[in-house]
DNA sequence: ACAAGTTTTGACGTTTCGTCATATTCTCTC
DNA sequence: GAGAGAATATGACGAAACGTCAAAACTTGT
């Protein structure tokens, strides 16, 4: 290209650019087939043509297909990180920080049911088997600084006496509890199972009251029955994570508008 | 053939049988296939050509591949459910009943981590969308009659008084309760995270702790402070479920001897 | 302007699913 | 027991998708 008026030294550093961008473009196409027509419209093919570069040039960034869906697999946990990371910041009791925690989580679950079977996906053996060291070193880093985040609620409230030392299992305990009883919420919520029909709960708000009792049994302060639960769900919501409830309820409404 | 001296009348019935055992031995055969080689080595050829039979014979039985895993997962669902019935009868309080059937529930996904991924992957809408509509709802009334299992067991203590009965959510909260940490724990436990490098607790372990501080919270006499579960599960595990106990230490000293 | 290196391309080989015309086997009647 | 007609089994084939690689296009430095 003759025009170089941009003399810019780093010319290395904008091939650079480019190529991550590219990246992302290659992810978001990726993404946004993924979430519209599912898994089976995935193709390489597919994406090449949206993109507008030739598969050759997908395998220069990816190495195989579950290589995308892993990627697309990071994001999302990005994603759901950055929610973790405002509910840590909720400047309220460590037991409102832990369940604003919990609110993350199940509004990312009914956000995005789409992505949340994918990072299901690349658990799975199939996945996992053709993706990079790399990228399987990426994601573990990733589940722990969901982790992370967690625990470091519960040493805060531990070291300031509002969950009593003389327990086993701790910080463990609670973490896992809440990991694995959010997890499965999450994923019985996304699962085709008619809950509706079945005249049972909905696995996402019994989750929310599950949780209290499990915190309550560890005699986390203060305990669910000196506040209004669902009041405090109500004040999370609003105070943090507005964005999100308003964006699920324009979901809802086109769903509604969709059964009609 | 000749040798006509068998003259059952019922002819139509030895027809219909061997079409049964012939689905079956190709049910065995894929999941031999799953088990030991993994997703990406199921394949119709493969499995036809095990099975003696052409791929055409194949697709007389099972009209995709789908269907032969979803096959596949209503026979672990249905294992899964006979060891939930052998807890559900036990002979001990409904807290120890339930109990048993956490047991039950983690055991199965100790022994059989394979079919837990893969009764997983049904679920995933990739494969449900291929798979005819009668299937679907045979695997919807296996997870009814799990849930039918534990709802029963909780209905059971409620008459008996076990549970007090001025609560709300009963006994939906308790079943999604201990159903969602229950799946979330299992799904933890295949998933690659490697809880012993990062100082964490085994998922399974905790999940039997953290089961019966939900009990607890619910009031489910009699209490985990008035009794030591850990002799519960050492009770339950010798009298109920002695076979698979001796099945698993079997796996662990091979996987032993592996890594060695 | 040209050469050396880098990136892009898309045709191609391979695998696997699922189909279907043909071949084989079975069953029932005479 | 023979033969017609129905039921069943077969495997070659078409289609779709992954991943590769030699050749083409582009970039950069001299």
């Amino acid at each position: 290209m003759p025009n170089k008026d941009n003399n810019d030294p780093k010319s290395l550093t904008r091939k650079q650019r480019e190529l991550f961008e590219r990246e992302q473009l290659i992810l978001d196409t990726a993404q946004h087939i993924l979430q519209h027509e599912g898994l089976q419209s995935l193709t390489m093919d597919r994406v090449a043509a949206e993109v507008e570069y030739s598969k050759g040039t997908i395998y220069n960034h990816f190495n195989s297909k579950e290589e995308i869906i892993s990627g697309i697999g990071c994001r999302c946990m990005n994603k759901l990180i950055a929610m973790f990371d405002r509910a840590k910041n909720y400047p309220g009791s460590h037991r409102e920080r832990i369940a604003a925690v919990g609110i993350a989580h199940s509004l990312y679950a009914e956000l995005h049911p789409v992505e949340l079977q994918n990072m299901q996906l690349v658990k799975s053996s199939a996945v996992r088997k053709k993706v990079s060291a790399e990228k399987q070193q990426e994601l573990l880093q990733l589940e722990q600084q969901v982790t992370g985040i967690v625990l470091q609620i519960i040493r805060d409230a531990m070291q300031q006496g509002d969950i009593p030392n003389d327990q086993a299992h701790l910080p463990d305990g609670i973490m896992l509890g809440l990991w694995s009883m959010g997890y499965g919420s999450n994923l019985l919520h996304i699962s085709a199972i008619p809950f509706d029909q079945l005249g049972i709960k909905q696995p996402l708000e019994m989750m929310w009251i599950n949780s209290h009792k499990l915190l309550d049994s560890y005699q986390w302060q203060p305990l669910s029955n000196t506040f209004d639960i669902h009041a405090l769900k109500e004040k999370i919501c609003n105070e943090i994570f507005a964005e999100e409830v308003s964006e699920l309820k324009i979901i809802i409404e086109s769903e509604k508008k969709n059964a009609r």
